[in-house]
DNA sequence: ATACAGGCTGGAAAGGCTTCCAGATAAGTA
DNA sequence: TACTTATCTGGAAGCCTTTCCAGCCTGTAT
């Protein structure tokens, strides 16, 4: 315990400098001395202190994620792709839960001081100009994840075309009284994943030439009871609508349980259409547009390590697909 | 960017030891230049490094935890535990995914090595006697979740005790033919909570004067897939058993999915007692044996805390228990 | 007026590593 | 042999704090 770089050296008969060379792999060491060397830290089960090395290097080792809600099964899955690609390239992942805005703005603000991370993944959290621009002066790399902002690198899926193939799904069966359950738009922060969906449902009915009814759209926070309290709404309309497509897989299982406390059978009374693809809706038998949640993680971490290497790179908007699954919750309209 | 304590001493025209106490609101700095030093940290916007502090102190502010397939329902509500628990104190919170025994073993014998965290939660993993034995070495503090060592603080839940009220149960409900689903023994460590839980069966059998039958007991991965393979088996049996105890929920899940898949209607044909208490289990509506998983979270941060702020002591096993909740997958046997 | 205790303060040392510069050695050239 | 060049190597400086020790300055007791 406590052994040093200066023990290595002194064991060795060499100085503290060729020790060094030779962790770090220089290859100006002389082979004979390199492998006397390697000997004695072998015997003395030495490793260099990962702080110390910080401490100079200016590098931690380490990743921080920002994630609201991180055992949603869709932050979860992100944190899936992103510990992957961490533990590959030898990374620590630490994980910055956020409940509250409050929660929010203080890591937003605070995180960029204390350097303990080489760089920030921001997920499902759009940070304002202010945030954005205090990353970039402290010198923080950071990447966005299911968010966006015009000076950071973000990561983000076809949410318009998503939300437009999924209704289209639904219109193709020949469904024309669609209910449709937004996500609740995100404290004061700009960007919103909800609003690109709305403008995809917009353009696919407009496409099918049905009139937007105002009572079929209800907006509910991103959560099953969220999707409860929605569905409640919309399943006790006067004119009941024949299917409901759900801006996400957590508020489409809330419709789902109001429609089985309602006696109504899905898809047979109702077809219901998710968003996500997280692994409930398998288990659920639940047709949704599923989104490449853990591969979002992957580039996220591939794009931040870029950086780390070579230096500030100009931002990028990166566009990933959705894709229909198409499952047993949806039926032709007879 | 890039303020050191040398600035803001400079600037405040004092010493670096002076700036440093009131940083560490040491009471022996005059009122008066506390201000002055205070106004100036302000001004130039200066937080201490936390890197060079960990260099001194020797302290990181970081925890780890080793947990297996950290995606699990299992692993993410420990998870959410922890990091309530560190994020109240102040700590940051790194976690170490295990997938491989290869993995397992490196992240075992390498993070004593790496002074990375200052204490280290392993979960579902019970470490054998040298890796115990190096963690104590290295002065890494350690506690256990859901995994036993006896020179480790463990926390367990009572497995036997839990495993024998899910049977009775069932047996309560008149089932005298019980399928046992039991998760497979890890690796080449010792404990598991496998083996209580089928000391618990056994109880609870004998006290109900059945004897065991050899093939109502199978063994699978503590996963889905392990459960509709172990299910498969129990429900193609020729003389079927009436009910089901999975020692997991996500075994119960399999079980369901292939019940279903038989025709069997579950609970009319078939009785299913799951174990753990995640979130599925109430969406399944599955009666399963709660653990008190972000408790367990919760609990071991805080032991780990103790242990750093006053030293050594000595390991404890903490033993919660888990209680039964009654759902709608269990019917009485007529 | 002198001595002394106590409160504050400055700054060197330490913590473990990497990097850089200069020195030493070996090899090559004239 | 004398001189260059290339290859290796040693060790001081520096990274940014905290801590410890010594010194200064008051105010008080004698």
């Amino acid at each position: 315990m406590g052994v040093t770089i200066h023990d290595v050296a002194r064991e060795a008969g060499v100085g503290v400098g060729t020790v060094s060379r030779v962790i770090n792999s220089s290859q100006s060491v002389k082979d004979s001395t390199r492998e006397r060397v390697l000997e004695v830290i072998a015997r003395l089960n030495f490793r260099p202190d990962p702080i110390a090395r910080s401490m100079i290097r200016g590098r931690t080792g380490s990743l921080g994620v920002i994630v609201p809600f991180f055992t949603r099964p869709f932050s979860i899955e992100v944190l899936r792709g992103i510990e992957a690609a961490t533990a590959r390239l030898g990374q620590e992942m630490v994980v910055y839960n956020v409940e509250t805005n409050g929660q929010r703005d203080r890591y937003f603000s605070e995180l960029p001081m204390r350097r303990k991370v080489d760089g920030l993944i921001v997920v499902s959290l759009s940070p304002d100009d202010a945030t954005a621009l205090n990353f970039e002066e402290a010198g923080l790399p950071a990447v966005l994840v299911d968010a966006y902002h015009p000076r950071l690198t973000s990561l983000v899926v076809n949410n318009v075309e998503g939300a437009y193939q999924a209704m289209r799904g639904l219109l193709d069966q020949g469904h024309r009284r669609i209910g449709f359950i937004n996500g609740v738009i995100e404290g004061n922060f700009k960007f919103n994943q909800a609003n690109d969906r709305l403008i995809g449902v917009h353009r696919a009915l407009a496409e099918a030439d049905i009139e937007f009814d105002p009572e079929l759209m209800v907006t509910s926070e991103w959560t099953r009871q969220g999707g409860r309290l929605a569905a409640q709404q919309l399943l006790t309309l006067a004119r009941l609508p024949t299917a409901i497509f759900a801006a996400s897989d957590i508020q489409a299982l809330g419709t789902l349980e109001v429609a089985r406390s309602l006696g109504l059978r899905v898809p047979d009374d109702l077809s219901l259409m998710g968003f996500d693809g997280i692994e409930l809706s398998e288990i659920l038998e639940l047709s949704t547009m599923q989104q490449p949640m853990a591969e979002m993680g992957e580039i996220a971490v591939a794009r931040l390590i870029e950086r780390l290497e070579n230096g500030p790179q100009p931002p990028q908007l990166i566009r990933l697909d959705t894709h229909m699954v198409k499952r047993s919750t949806i039926a032709r309209l007879e």
